[in-house]
RNA sequence: GGCGCUAUGGUCAAGAGGCUAAGACGUCGCCCUCUCAAGGCGAAAUCACGGGUUCGAUUCCCGUUAGCGCUACCA
């Protein structure tokens, strides 16, 4: 297919897959699907210091736990492969060679030292530390020397002068550059790798790929990549520069803002659709005033055109809201799955459980899920269940007990409770209203002590719930300690 | 320093010459309610600044300021 809209995402394995990275992920899948166009993904490996197959191994497991697949690329193949770039030195080699032939590259026998120098020089001078060019005009007997001395070359791109470079972004419209600004750039590293700007422009011609979408950090060197472009005869595509995500204090997203990383944020409990649902609303919107979009819905509203310029503070808040959502639809049992883990972590269950227990655990877990953000809050939520042993939350708390009609409450409690056929929410239910009714107290004055010796806490789940689960016995006991505490006769 | 991008409430943002300047998160208040959460209703809160262009600028142009990015043998 001529037309055929190929996207790519070409991440470094160097690290923790970033939540910028999954944004500047999602976007190029939405535009693919929206487009009915292919997405490929291209391991940008020529870092050899940082990059690691662990990484490469994150990045792809966040993808595929965030739903976004590739139709071409790492692990799927293809008709342009190798997707790594490390495995296509040899391709990288023929273009250099040719570049070199044309004179449109030199190999650069500069030393650090020497480049350090010069840069200094330039500063001193007031003027703009850039290569100036130093090797483009070497004689064949100072290569003969430099060899001799053991010198490594690296091979730099001849930056054409006075030449006006006009990239077609997407988002940003068209933006000019002078390449009088831009100095003889690195195309290949000393030891023979090639650098990103110059890798990126081969795999994406030779990959036919036909709109780059990336974060903004990339559009400064665009202009040197449409260089190469034109250097090599390669058709350009066109470029779409997506703003950076920010932190709360509009600095670039790191670590001291928490979470950075897609795999935190699953081990947090947050669920893959809330994160690409967020994610979708940072630097997009649609048309209406909708804010929660599944994958399908996002694919049909997605537009380039609606894609934000400025850069977006990341708010946790609004995930959390968002999460909170999708925690709410989830069944019982897929709620119980999603904390499980950290209930597990905190000692509360072993994950062996079975039968009644199974149930009952499920009962206990399920009071957290409306009003839990994500799955790790869930253990702190239940933790009364798991415990009998607890402390008053303050005196307000205490003193509630210290009411005069606290005994009449709890002997009729006590009273009504054990002649219960089942003890579950209704019924439950059904005994404080009696209880109301008898003593003619407000629903304050009967449920508020029994909570507070029940939890020693003014705040929690609701009564009706929490008896049954808590069971007869244990309902008894814990109110009784309670009572014996603060030296509440009963009878 | 040079080049580039950006600038609507605390945050995400709609807007694309004339509007009471949407909506959402958050905040606050009220309702519901034993409490919390959820839910319902409501409120406060925004066009960075200065010049133009125009009958009229949040919107177009220029400048200033601020933030960010690039200026690497990192991507």
């Amino acid at each position: 297919m001529a037309n055929e809209v190929r996207v790519r995402f070409a991440p470094s394995p160097t690290g923790p897959f970033h939540i910028g990275g999954a944004r500047s992920a999602l976007f190029n899948w939405l535009f693919a699907r929206k487009m009915g166009g292919k997405m490929i993904l291209r391991i940008e490996d020529t870092d050899l210091e940082r990059s690691s197959r662990e990484s490469e191994e994150n990045i792809k497991a966040a993808l595929k736990w965030l739903g976004m697949n590739w139709d071409e690329g790492i692990d799927v193949g293809g008709e342009n492969g190798p997707y790594r770039q490390t495995e296509r030195l040899d391709i990288y080699k023929k273009y250099t060679e040719k570049l070199l032939a044309e004179g449109k590259a030199y190999y650069c026998y500069c030393t650090d030292e020497e480049l350090e120098a010069e840069r200094q020089a330039l500063v001193a001078e007031g003027k703009m530390p850039r290569y100036m060019g130093k090797c483009r005009h070497l004689t064949p007997e100072q290569v003969e020397q430099y060899k001799a001395e053991g010198r490594k070359p690296t091979v730099r791109f001849k930056v054409p002068a006075d030449k006006q470079i006009l990239v077609r972004d997407m988002v940003r419209g068209d933006v000019v550059f002078d390449s009088n600004g831009i100095g003889d750039f690195v195309i290949v590293k000393s030891d023979g790798i090639p650098t990103y700007n110059y890798a990126v422009v081969i795999d994406d011609a030779l990959m036919h790929i036909t709109h780059v979408i990336r974060a903004e950090e990339h559009l400064s060197n665009t202009p040197r990549q449409c260089l190469i472009y034109d250097a090599l005869g390669f058709e350009k595509p066109t470029f779409g520069h997506i703003s950076l995500i920010l932190g709360k204090d509009h600095t670039k997203m790191s670590k001291r803002h928490g979470a950075t990383s897609v795999d935190q944020y699953r081990q947090l409990g947050y669920l893959p659709e809330a994160i690409d649902n967020f994610l979708a609303l940072l630097g997009w919107a649609p048309n209406s005033e909708q804010e929660i979009f599944s994958m399908d819905e996002l694919v049909k509203e997605f537009s380039m055109d609606h894609v934000a310029k400025n850069p977006a503070v990341f708010d946790i808040d609004k995930l959390n809201w968002i999460n909170q959502h999708y925690m709410r639809k989830l069944s019982r049992d897929e709620f119980y799955e999603a904390a499980k883990p950290h209930m597990v972590k905190k000692g509360f269950i072993t994950g062996e459980e079975f039968g009644d227990k199974l149930e009952w655990l499920k009962d206990v877990v399920a009071t957290a899920q409306q009003h839990v953000s994500y799955a790790a809050q869930v253990p702190d939520d239940v933790a009364m269940y798991f415990t009998d042993n607890f402390d008053f939350e303050n005196d307000d708390a205490k003193n509630v007990l210290l009411e005069e009609t606290v005994p009449q409450v709890i002997r009729l409690l006590f009273d009504k409770l054990p002649k219960l056929e089942v003890l579950d929410g209704p019924s439950v239910k059904a005994t404080f209203k009696a209880i109301q009714k008898e003593t003619k107290l407000g629903g304050k004055n009967v449920f508020m002590p029994i909570r507070v010796a029940l939890t020693g806490n003014q705040h929690g789940p609701e009564l009706a719930e929490m008896v049954p689960l808590l069971g007869l016995a244990r309902t008894v006991s814990r109110i009784k300690n309670s009572l014996d505490k603060v030296g509440v006769q009963l009878y």
